[in-house]
DNA sequence: CAGAAAACCAACTAAAACGATAGGAATTGA
DNA sequence: TCAATTCCTATCGTTTTAGTTGGTTTTCTG
């Protein structure tokens, strides 16, 4: 029940173009480097995010990525369905194409899979990139306040 | 973000000698047999889940394994936790003895983890055996009815 | 225009995890 | 005694993971 290092790099990376929300393109390699990921397995989670038109990007010198839309128009679980796959911790209930058992009808356990699956959806789509971006301020915020006033 | 076999395969079996509760030891290959799956694979599953106090066995001949507490008792979590590990789809943020990076007092996405590991748990933690037992009864009980008025 | 910076792309690979299987030893009821 | 059953250890083929290698193409800048 882990995610891979698809999920996280890539929310990690996501998280990042976020906090540079306006700026230009950055380069992927810049990204690699402040997260601490090797900057061509990333290009390929890039790409990946990049298909699902999560990101775009500009090619050449001066070129790199940034996010295809507002930081508040993406969620948690928009990177995690691009990169992971459709929700779910047992084929039978994948949002996308379930792959339905022989006795799916009668089965109890698809019930629990299910609640499970939904109680995860509610998490990851409930959380934007901006809601992150927010408590990253509020917190350089709140270790200023405290350098200052000490 | 999936479970392996052992998580589900784990659920069948509990959830059939929680049908079975209150039957003596039930021997493991009718188990294997009614859920489908390799009765040599589930011994391994089993045996975790008895050195976790789930489940007591009675050896030798007319032996077999059993609840070993009722099935109101044992939630759908316990099982998963004994199969599983500790819930948490991140090794930072698990339940027990997580693993902390670095950058755990800053770290943001961890916020996220915990936000997505919470929904887990509350969801697995509320289900019981006795749940699935009753939702099965339910749903006997209205084929039956369906059959008796057609 | 040259060269550097960057995205794009395809193929390969070592290591780990998964999902078993094999083969037996120990226990116990009939 | 013997058949049923739990208990235990080891092995193994396949798939997935987490990269690495080695490029090609595009585009900005000096």
């Amino acid at each position: 029940m882990k995610l891979t290092t698809k999920g996280r790099y890539g929310l990690s990376a996501m998280f990042d173009l976020a906090v540079n929300y306006g700026k230009g393109p950055i380069p992927l390699k810049s990204v690699a480097d402040r997260q601490g990921i090797s900057e061509h397995y990333l290009e390929q989670l890039i790409m990946i995010l990049r298909k699902a038109g999560l990101v775009k990007s500009v090619r050449g010198a001066q070129g790199g990525y940034m996010l295809a839309k507002k930081p508040s128009e993406i969620t948690v679980g928009d990177v995690l369905r691009a990169l992971e796959g459709p929700i779910g911790l047992v084929d039978c209930v994948l949002e996308q194409d379930p792959v339905e058992c022989e006795k799916a009808e009668t089965c109890i356990m698809k019930l629990v899979w299910e609640k499970i699956r939904d109680s995860i959806i509610q998490a990851v789509d409930s959380i934007t990139l901006q809601d992150m971006c927010n408590e990253a301020e509020r917190r350089k915020a709140s270790a200023h306040n405290y350098m200052y006033y000490i």
